[in-house]
DNA sequence: ATAATAGTTGACCAAGTGGTCAACTAAATT
DNA sequence: AATTTAGTTGACCACTTGGTCAACTATTAT
């Protein structure tokens, strides 16, 4: 009932990219509606303001990739398989996308959370909810790795940690120096980590 | 001859200290300007650009920071212990941080540098450059330490870049979460990617 | 003293910002 | 066909932004 529109879906895609290529201080409210070819009064219909629409736009990326991050972290995978995966497909992902935009842009999380976890509270609390999911998945892998005795690391969690920070740290390294390859040793690295010698040669 | 000032250095202890607690892009100049105390007809008197003054507040602080370093990593200091010192005085400093603002803040040059890695190519250059300085004494020091037979890392580059992504990840989350106590496991996280197991007990 | 120099001031401008609104339009319901 | 509803439009506002400038003031060298 009512007129249908996109545009709400065209809000967020422009917001997304707008942050990711950019920042979140520096993308103004007028740029996401002409990324998004759309007038004010609407964004204004839909948001409440730049910090909604990023909020917004997190939640609809989320809900998009969750079905892929639980295929990758499925227990039919071998649980150090899992984190090889994991770690290829940001590789690949970033390589991609150098080829494309001539850009690598990293974790949006990781980056954008940095960003403003001093000024807009709500959005910062969705990104340390959304990076506490990663984190999950990780623990879990190397949970099922030890119980399994592929590895030794009685204290998961903080192996997690290691390996979270470790990923995140070379995302945006490879960000920063826009170079999709620093990511290339990166399953060796956390496999590394993890002291799992015999599995830390290459499998893709 | 003529006036002195102290404005130059008030604009860019400003400017330091914005950009810190919140965002290079959320940062104007006319903040800048009142939190010095400053003219704005002073300011442009001194710099060109918010991305200006940037650059020579990072080019001062790291002219202030820079002995501190070349003491932390003196030769005269066992390898692995120069980079358990290196740790700990990074969490300290968090730590401080923490109870003095009650903010955890991480490491400036890596959550800037991803901030601004593709809108600000002066300012950009000026923190991969002070980022790789960094980089430097973690590599050496761990070419010393494969030396000096106390790990076995004949790739020291490799083993630096690891460092390096693991030590500024988990800056970034210490920011990201607020929280410096996820720092205290920095020391040994390192020790533990270097392989010195002998090494990892604590000895501050 | 005086002239040269180094720094300060605050008014001013054009452009951009976030935010509002009443009038309008297209689809779905009855 | 009439009505309701969902979404659109673009003009409009007050305020902030980056940036300029001519007049002013404090210091130093001669």
């Amino acid at each position: 009932m009512g007129r249908v529109s996109d545009a709400k879906r065209k809000l967020m895609e422009a917001v997304t990219e707008l942050i990711w290529h950019g920042s979140y201080g520096g993308t103004t409210i007028d740029q996401i509606c002409v990324k998004a070819g759309v007038n004010k009064g609407s964004f204004y219909y839909f948001f409440e303001s730049k910090s909604d629409v990023a909020v917004a736009a997190l939640d609809a990326t989320w809900l998009q990739k969750q079905p892929e991050l639980d295929a990758l972290f499925s227990p039919t995978v071998p649980p150090l398989e899992r984190l090889r995966n994991f770690c290829n497909r940001g590789y690949e992902m970033q390589k991609e996308m150098k080829c494309h935009c001539g850009c690598v842009l990293g974790c949006p999380l990781f980056t954008l959370g940095a960003e403003v976890c001093n000024q807009e509270v709500k959005l910062h609390n969705k990104i340390k909810d959304l990076l506490g999911r990663y984190h999950t998945y990780i623990e879990s892998a190397i949970r099922d790795a030890h119980a399994q005795g592929l590895i030794h690391a009685p204290d998961a969690a903080a192996k997690a940690r290691m390996i979270f920070a470790y990923s995140e740290g070379l995302m945006t390294q490879a960000r920063i120096l826009n170079d999709a390859e620093v990511l290339g040793e990166m399953a060796e690295g956390v496999l590394g980590i993890l002291g799992a010698k015999s599995l830390t040669r290459k499998a893709a």
